[in-house]
DNA sequence: GGTGATCCATACATATATGTATACATGGAC
DNA sequence: GTCCATGTATACATATATGTATGGATCACC
């Protein structure tokens, strides 16, 4: 007994995705290439061969029926998948090889870049990714890079930006510190710990006061430009910082400081100057970088 | 600009897809329903309009191209959202209402069964779902139940399984028990702790054993037949039990013992009375239930 | 080496789906 | 109320896709 799915229709799916999205058959219709009477059929074969109503008929315009909005949610599914594909036969094609050139802040080139290279490189062969360690927008401005993947919309009109996801941190400590100082119980008792700061020690006193979270600048008894050798330092003990959770949870020497509290939520934006969208090599990493980041 | 998937024809993908799962045209073609020549001719007009080579053409069969390697991927994630879309159909209809039972495991029921049993109601909204936490594999065979959920393969011929998925789970403390004891540092140590079993004592043991876990029967201090039981005790520090990872996340007082180690892998079964699988209502509970576990 | 089974590609007739043109309905602007 | 923009459904001619039949090629088997 094989599945109905095999015998249903996929281009039946694709104009009811279409048509519940767009709100009409014309509308569908504009967006497929095809013309509305088509969609009307299609729709129409489509009920019949499932024996369903998906859309109630209202004069003006379509409404989904119950039916069709449950079944709205697995043709999207589909419809990202079919998005994927287009993307991943973009990147096979030979005639987009090349470099191109994302940097990404140290942390982010270290956690999630090796992974997102390696699918990369299979969905899109003949392209040479280059990876570069920074976290200054002035690098697309200046062309030194084709791609950034930032934590900070950016403000300058020459630059798109697409918002990909959002990211989730907390504060951590290494069990190491942890057991060899007070555990820390409130809110309170985290000032008189010692923190680890990435980057400029001001500016992470005065982010993580916009969290509620007063400390006094003797707190922060080291700090590093670089991410990962902050990252290091906490993880051999040296004290609390705040970090994606994603990475934190790589290292099981780590513990949560005051689980479920002082969540940080940053947003991952992928930038490009607005000239380079245009190329169809940047364009296709872009718009992969968006698949594959955006999980 | 639109992206190029709107334009693929997608009964085209789905070609692409039964052939590279078929290895051939001809074997595609039985699966779908059609015949060889137009399953021959829509790969070779997906290819023009690809423009990329998907299958190579080896005289007795086809072998799929680098490129189609890459694309059947993303085609596979197509065709199960088209199964998802399938069965979700099928729960649209109204002839199929009626009522299935279902037993799980009480972890399980207490667990996993909530967000299921919503996912459910959403896809098939005619079946009423009765969900009993019990982990005897008799009811089954006595139709006290349609359907059972369990980490063990049934070996009663007259039972149909499928194997649905595998969870992990780790050992697990309270972090006050951890902080009153002293902190486990090796596998030795544990065997001075106070151990929660689930079930019996005995059977427990003896599966800890099996992990090159050995404990005196003396370890366990308290144990519950009922798992939800033994949690809580766990949960409020009376001692160590393993348990699984996706539970324990949602307890943040729970801390891992000797974190990466002893892990515990055990299997998810879906099993029903072979008879009871040709009920046409009995079956969509089924697959909906492999579905939505299977993630 | 011959034979049958299996597979892919092509030709041709037919079935099916699509586009064009058109009729009809609705709601907003004036 | 009238006009216009927007949207759906149907008729008809045509374009497209499909099935049947057939030929060629390869491999397993005797």
């Amino acid at each position: 007994m094989d599945h109905p799915s095999t015998h249903l229709d996929w281009n039946h799916l694709r104009a009811f995705l279409a048509t519940a999205e767009c709100g009409s058959l014309s509308g569908a219709a504009r967006r497929l290439g095809l013309t509305q009477p088509t969609l009307s059929r299609q729709i129409a074969a489509f009920e019949a061969s499932l024996d369903l109503l998906l859309f109630e008929r209202s004069a003006r315009n379509l409404m989904l029926t119950e039916a069709g909005r449950a079944l709205l949610l697995d043709a999207k599914d589909m419809g990202k998948a079919a998005a994927a594909f287009g993307l991943t036969a973009s990147g096979q094609r030979s005639e987009l090889s090349g470099t191109v050139r994302v940097t990404a802040s140290d942390i982010m080139s270290w956690h999630v870049m090796p992974q997102v290279t390696q699918q990369l490189r299979l969905r899109a062969p003949q392209i040479m990714l280059d990876v570069v360690a920074t976290d200054t927008i002035q690098d697309l401005l200046r062309r030194e890079a084709d791609i950034a993947i930032r934590h900070v919309r950016p403000e300058q009109p020459a630059l798109i930006a697409r918002l990909i996801g959002q990211k989730t941190g907390h504060l951590y400590a290494a069990r190491s510190y942890l057991d060899a100082r007070k555990r820390p119980e409130t809110a309170q008792d985290l000032a008189h710990h010692d923190w680890i700061a990435m980057g400029d020690p001001k500016r992470m006193r005065d982010h993580l006061a916009g969290m509620n979270l007063p400390l006094p600048i003797e707190a922060f008894r080291v700090a590093s430009e670089n991410g990962l050798i902050a990252w290091e330092m906490a993880k051999s003990g040296l004290g609390i910082i705040p970090i994606d959770d994603d990475v934190a949870a790589q290292a099981p020497q780590m513990e949560q400081i005051l689980p479920g509290s002082f969540s940080v939520k940053f947003p991952v934006w992928l930038v490009t100057h607005s000239e380079l969208h245009t190329s169809p090599r940047i364009r296709l990493v872009f718009d992969l970088l968006a698949d594959l980041l955006g999980d």
